[in-house]
DNA sequence: CCGATATTTCGATGAATATAGAAATATGAG
DNA sequence: CTCATATTTCTATATTCATCGAAATATCGG
């Protein structure tokens, strides 16, 4: 993963509406979501969603696959995941971080924000 | 984590500056950099980068900490947790999608795009 | 083919963001 | 107190982004 589609990921994940269907499609699984029905469950207009849709697509975060009249969409794991690798990437400039028990990606999040 | 602080995180990593700022202090860990070095090393005007470090600090993505004339600024790893936390959460509705190998945040970006 | 359904593309408008020089603020040294 | 250093705040401009109705495209049933 390269700075630019780093940041595209990003991009479109920072959007109130394409921040809400990424979680509803991560929540429905494999099994994806039509178009209409995330419009419905988020009550956004169809083309307002189509536009949120086609970012989200481009940042490769979900797939589309028409099936009859509707376009199925579905959350896609890895590029998260390959996002969060990115921002980590040689975290700490590889020295032993672990004992500050930061540079872990797996721990939860309950230091103190200074 | 809200909606609403997930996106300001979200959004602050989603510019070429402050992505590249963010990486730099992920590197250096939590003995942090300042202000002026970030400036120098990414070859950005000190203004605009103090721009965009207010950005992640609002964001609590950065600690900021003045160090005699410098302010010091060091990468909060458990707020990026804890953005990957909010993205996963309830995962393929809590079915079981570990036979997919898909929701673990823990695994490495392997899967096809489809 | 024709009508109904599902979704996308187009187009215009208003809002938010990035940029960088200049001026202002804070700290330390002599 | 004054000068030098480090950083931020101010200000203006150019670019990018979100919105949503209307029209276009694609698929299915009869």
């Amino acid at each position: 993963m390269d700075s630019q589609s780093t940041i595209r990921a990003l991009a479109a994940l920072a959007q109130e509406h394409r921040l809400a269907a990424f979680r509803l499609l991560v929540q429905a699984g494999p099994e994806g979501m039509a178009a209409g029905a995330i419009a419905d469950a988020l009550e956004v207009p169809a083309s307002s969603m189509s536009f949120h849709l086609a970012q989200l697509a481009h940042a490769g975060l979900v797939s589309q696959q028409r099936r009859s009249r509707s376009i199925i969409y579905a959350a896609d794991y890895a590029v998260m995941n390959a996002l969060m690798a990115y921002l980590t990437e040689n975290c700490c400039g590889g020295a032993s971080c672990a004992s500050d028990a930061a540079c872990s990606p797996i721990q939860s999040a309950e230091r103190n924000v200074a």
